[in-house]
DNA sequence: CAATCTGTGTAATCATCGCTTACATTCACA
DNA sequence: TGTGAATGTAAGCGATGATTACACAGATTG
């Protein structure tokens, strides 16, 4: 980032008010076709290239090609671009997640959750940067962004009803109910975040065995809240 | 952040070469006395008080009293004053984490890993900025400060040393010890960082509860991985 | 004791950023 | 056809991190 500028004015216009400019250079009409969607497509690469930090607005209006100010009429400060980022983000996430969930087979509550929190991980660990917007408050305010809250809402609603038909099935023992499910959760986001925040190589997990080890820490939860007389999941 | 400058010349000095001042006004020798250390503290302050992004080079200054280029001297980027704060947080946090410890049971590995996690949320719960800035690659980098990474590399070497002498007594079955010990981590890190993203409201966790939770959910897991019978519960 | 060297602070300046305001241009609709 | 609303540009404000030239003070040394 932080690139010098880089736009001396190119002889693009004469400055001052100026006739029509009749267009006949084509290439760039006064009014940009969707300055909205691009500056958030933008903003999503920016995301993915360099992280939250790496979105600036000028940066943004730099690669749609448009002037400075420009962004603020679609988007009132550089929050609310941040905020249409998040909601483009939980949205793929969301819908990632959900088309997974349909492969599951129906019939095994607690299976069904154990593909909830291998894709929720795969996803985390193919979009880090997005991920992070997402899941951290700093970035964005959830509270703020129906779109946002009401899909993380489904899928947490999605996961709570999965354990708890796990429970009533008399998959999970006696457990409490809800510490096995923010455990559960605190689990997987915690491994998200580890990846995320750089710890795992210090743990000994190379990228290439990420996956495996994703699915092999939702497998030692679910077999350590599994209720021991009943070894129904996988096998 | 972000106030309106907020100093008009206050008539300090006529701006041009001037002949020694006298000092008579006092208060203000030119050379501060530890600027380095206000500096580190002052910063702390500010991640105390609005998080990471808080910290500015010149807000630190202004606060030790000092001109905006001052804190160049001592730190050569905001990044590398950075580091220092983030220094200055592991080594309370491994101080705290340690004496905790120290009052563990040593007869009982498990149970000392219960003390080391509990010990470790309680930590994260009541600094949860400062736990952010040692724990995410995004404020400072761990490569680069041989003191964090030591301090840190000594509190992983402490768990998995704790949890290789309870797998050691047969207290944790036939399982996989190296996924037990991830897992472990991404369990506690994953509650911290809920805690700090906001998360721990939407899962119905009030801030009166939040020690009480953890304590629960790390109980729970130990539960999950102690030796009652081995995972695949071959009754 | 005096001269000078080195460390540390100030002043001024630069480029970038988010954001605002005044103005220009174009589109859509009466 | 004309006019207002939408949406772009230009210019500028105050903030930031960073650099440079200079001022001062403490320590070292002749």
């Amino acid at each position: 980032m932080r690139r010098p500028a880089k736009s001396p004015p190119t002889g693009r216009r004469p400055a001052k008010p100026r006739p029509a400019a009749t267009r006949a250079q084509a290439a760039r009409p006064y009014h940009h076709g969707d300055l909205r969607r691009v500056l958030i497509d933008a903003a999503m690469q920016l995301v993915g290239e360099g992280g939250p930090e790496a979105v600036s607005v000028r940066e943004a209006a730099r690669r749609a090609g448009v002037s400075p100010g420009a962004p603020f009429r679609h988007f009132p400060s550089r929050d609310a671009l941040m905020n249409a980022v998040a909601e483009e983000a939980q949205r793929r996430f969301r819908a990632e997640i959900e088309a997974a969930l349909a492969e599951a087979p129906p019939g095994d509550p607690l299976g069904r959750f154990r593909h909830l929190g291998i894709a929720y991980l795969r996803w985390a660990m193919k979009n880090p940067t997005h991920f992070e917007i997402i899941s951290s408050r700093r970035f964005f305010d959830h509270d703020r962004s129906a779109a946002v809250s009401g899909d993380n809402a489904e899928l947490i609603g999605l996961t709570e009803r999965t354990l708890a038909e796990a429970f009533s099935a008399g998959q999970l023992g006696t457990r409490d109910l809800r510490q096995v499910q923010i455990a559960g959760r605190a689990l997987v986001y915690g491994f998200a975040r580890m990846h995320i925040d750089g710890h795992l190589p210090r743990w000994g997990v190379g990228d290439a065995e990420v996956e495996q080890m994703a699915a092999d820490i939702v497998d030692l939860f679910i077999a350590g809240i599994a209720s021991h007389a009943a070894p129904a999941a996988k096998v």
